[in-house]
DNA sequence: CACTGCACGTA
DNA sequence: CGTACGTGCAGTGG
């Protein structure tokens, strides 16, 4: 079949483009080496690998060295791990030098005639068998584009493979780096160079220059092997293996899908919002600096913007920072009123302007050759569980400005598909505050379908909820979203500029409606300090052991963290839920649709010509049967030729 | 070059 | 004195 044809092809290759001479093989498994071999139908490799693994001798799993590929920026990588292959190479950066010098991308450009888009786990190829395995999946899937698949992704396939990035951050999210070195150290005797770090999986093989990249990606596997071991029984004692397998493991393949679908941008429309922006930024600057009498201070120095504003100009302190005032917009927008003055506006004017054009700028520069933008997610940063992205970050996209509308229409649908869709939970962390606090009269607001803030408005302040002010609404929003956060009457007071006297009164009247809310709260801070974790509707915990802290400030810092993650973490778990729902349901009913990105409370689906209707039904059923809480979870969905259109 | 602090974008 | 993130820039220290 065509795909084998090409792998194969594409290995021998490589294998030709590596002079095997050139690595080292010292305690390789002889039986791990067949099956991966095997799986690889891989034979060349597996004949010159086998006669290195018998003179590694009959060494334990607990000290045999790693399985070790050296290679300078390596193309092959092979280690048995966990039932599975790591194919690793590098980690990012570095890769396509070495590569290169070794002549060996030239072989993989050249093979890689695979269309990943165009597998699917089904296949009954060698590459399709690897695609059923999530650990695989996520690293051809999850890859850039198809060089890097083999490359770039290398030792976070290590940490995957084995399944212990997640593992670990289930055992305990927000000590990751700690509790692995200690776990090293005791189960693996692992010598550490540096002292307890906060990044997972952090080693400690880093440094050594490109030249041991394949031996530090060998070295990691091994570890790793072994780690898994040690980390998965952990989160089954920790009440979390059901969340771990079949939501976390399964959700592995579903985001690397989605990283290689990527989003398809707008290049002329970026380039002429850059253009603008950039422009904005120059005007504004030369208006300041004119404000200045001609002086060209750096306005991007929040150091010389001290200097300018407190000491040349006198003008009033901000609220105290680190390194002297603040600067910042809300600090500024005070002066404003205080002092007027022509620098101030033209300050904020630029801040505004070229923070715009720094995004716009960030994204253009993402831009892959295919012309989408490919991000990254990572199910092991949040500590709450929700998902991160990086490089770029598409969880931040500017969208209450009229500039980030804009922004958001430089992404689009791609060549090849008809429209974007777009859905969002609505409410969905007040939704969760309901059910887990089971206020009979917030369960009511949201059977009843009303508008939520207007119907908690009319009842914090005792009117018709017709007659409920947009005012008294935005406090009652304000406050609600507040309360998830654990928000003081001091915090209130600031947001609202009200006295703070006022706030509390506000919060009075809130809580003697919905006291089982202020009931919840407490009681979610109080079961926390007893167990030393929260959890989620689906059980998965943070651990906060602040919470028993002497120290005050910590131990508020901790409360509030208690308060937020169980709301937060059971809305992520809900997505999380829904986008293995949504995937299934795709893929059951034949259709080419694909997920392409997830914001939080969002899904944004590429669909295909003809789908739309089913999508939407699709992302509506799923979205809503995620959980089946005490009050209704609604989606709203949209759709458009790019994101803001879909998005309004 | 690595790191910190600031500022600011999102949910 | 509101949770959770990632990123770019300036400034600092090596």
């Amino acid at each position: 079949m065509r795909l084998n044809r090409e792998l194969n092809h594409l290995l021998t290759d490589l294998e030709v483009a590596v002079p095997l001479a050139d690595l080292e093989y010292p305690g390789a498994d002889a039986a791990a080496i067949h099956e991966v071999c095997d799986a690889l139908q891989f034979r060349t490799l597996r004949d010159k690998l086998l006669p290195l693994a018998t003179d590694a001798g009959e060494a334990s799993p607990e000290t045999a060295p790693p399985v070790v590929v050296q290679t300078a920026g390596a193309v092959a990588a092979i280690a048995a791990m966990t039932g599975t292959v790591a194919l690793h190479v590098d980690g990012r950066g570095g890769v396509d030098a070495d590569a290169w010098a070794l002549g060996a991308a030239d072989a993989a450009d050249a093979a890689w005639g695979v269309d990943l888009a165009d597998l699917s786990p089904e296949d009954e190829s060698t590459l399709g068998a690897w695609l059923a395995d999530p650990n695989i999946a996520k690293v051809l899937h999850g890859a850039k584009d198809g060089w890097h698949a083999l490359t770039a992704r290398g030792w976070e396939l290590a940490g995957i493979a084995g399944d212990t990035q997640i593992a670990a951050f289930l055992v305990n999210p927000d000590q990751r780096g700690f509790e692995l070195e200690q776990i090293l150290q005791r189960h693996l005797g692992l010598a550490l160079e540096s002292g307890p770090t906060a990044g997972e999986l952090d080693l400690g093989l880093d440094g050594g220059g490109a030249h041991h990249a394949g031996q530090r990606a060998g070295e990691r596997a091994a570890h790793v092997r072994t780690l898994a071991g040690v980390l998965e029984p952990m989160v089954d004692e920790r009440g979390m293996g059901a969340l771990y397998r079949e939501l976390e493991i399964p959700l592995i393949t579903v985001l690397a899908r989605m990283e290689h679908a990527g989003m398809a941008v707008d290049r002329a429309h970026l380039s002429t919002l850059a253009d603008e922006a950039r422009a904005r930024a120059d005007r504004a600057a030369e208006d300041a600096y004119d404000a200045l009498g001609g002086e060209r201070v750096n306005l991007g120095s929040p150091k010389q913007l001290q200097e300018v504003l407190f000491e040349r100009l006198g003008m009033p302190k901000t609220k105290k920072i680190k390194t002297g005032y603040s600067t910042d917009a809300s600090s500024l927008h005070d002066l404003s009123e205080k002092a007027p003055h022509p620098f101030l506006t033209a300050l904020l004017a630029h801040r505004d302007a070229s923070k715009l054009s720094q995004i716009i700028e960030t994204l253009a520069q993402a831009v892959q050759p295919d012309g989408r933008i490919h991000t990254t997610f990572s199910q092991v940063v949040a500590a709450t569980g929700r998902l991160s992205s990086k490089d770029p970050n598409l969880q931040n996209i500017p969208v209450r400005t009229a500039e980030g509308h804009r922004i958001r229409e430089a992404f689009v649908v791609g060549e090849g598909f008809d429209t974007l869709v777009t859905a969002d939970y609505s409410q969905i962390e007040m939704r969760i505050m309901a059910h887990l606090s089971g206020d009979a009269a917030l369960v009511e607001a949201f059977a009843a379908g009303e508008d939520l803030h207007r119907f908690v408005g009319s009842r914090v302040f005792g009117v018709a909820p017709e007659d409920v002010s947009p005012e008294m609404r935005s406090q009652v929003k304000a406050m609600s979203y507040g309360l998830a956060y654990g928000l003081s009457s001091f915090g209130l007071a600031r947001q609202l500029g009200l006295p703070v006297g006022a706030a509390q009164a506000l919060m009075d009247d809130y809580f003697s409606r919905f006291g089982a809310v202020r009931d919840y709260l407490r009681s979610v801070v109080e079961q926390a300090r007893a167990d030393g974790y929260t959890e989620t509707i689906f059980g998965r915990r943070r651990y906060i052991p602040d919470l028993t802290s002497t120290n005050r400030q910590r131990r508020d810092i901790a409360e509030r963290m208690a308060l937020n993650a169980p709301i937060q973490g059971s809305a992520a778990d809900l997505i999380k839920r829904a986008m293995l729902g949504v995937e299934r349901r795709l893929r059951d009913e034949g259709l080419a649709s694909r997920q392409v990105l997830q914001v939080h409370d969002e899904l944004v689906i590429e669909t295909a010509a003809g789908e739309q209707d089913a999508v939407e039904n699709i992302l509506r059923e799923e979205m809503h049967a995620a959980g089946d809480l005490s009050v209704p979870l609604e989606v709203n969905v949209g759709t458009g030729a790019d994101w803001r259109t879909a998005g309004h």
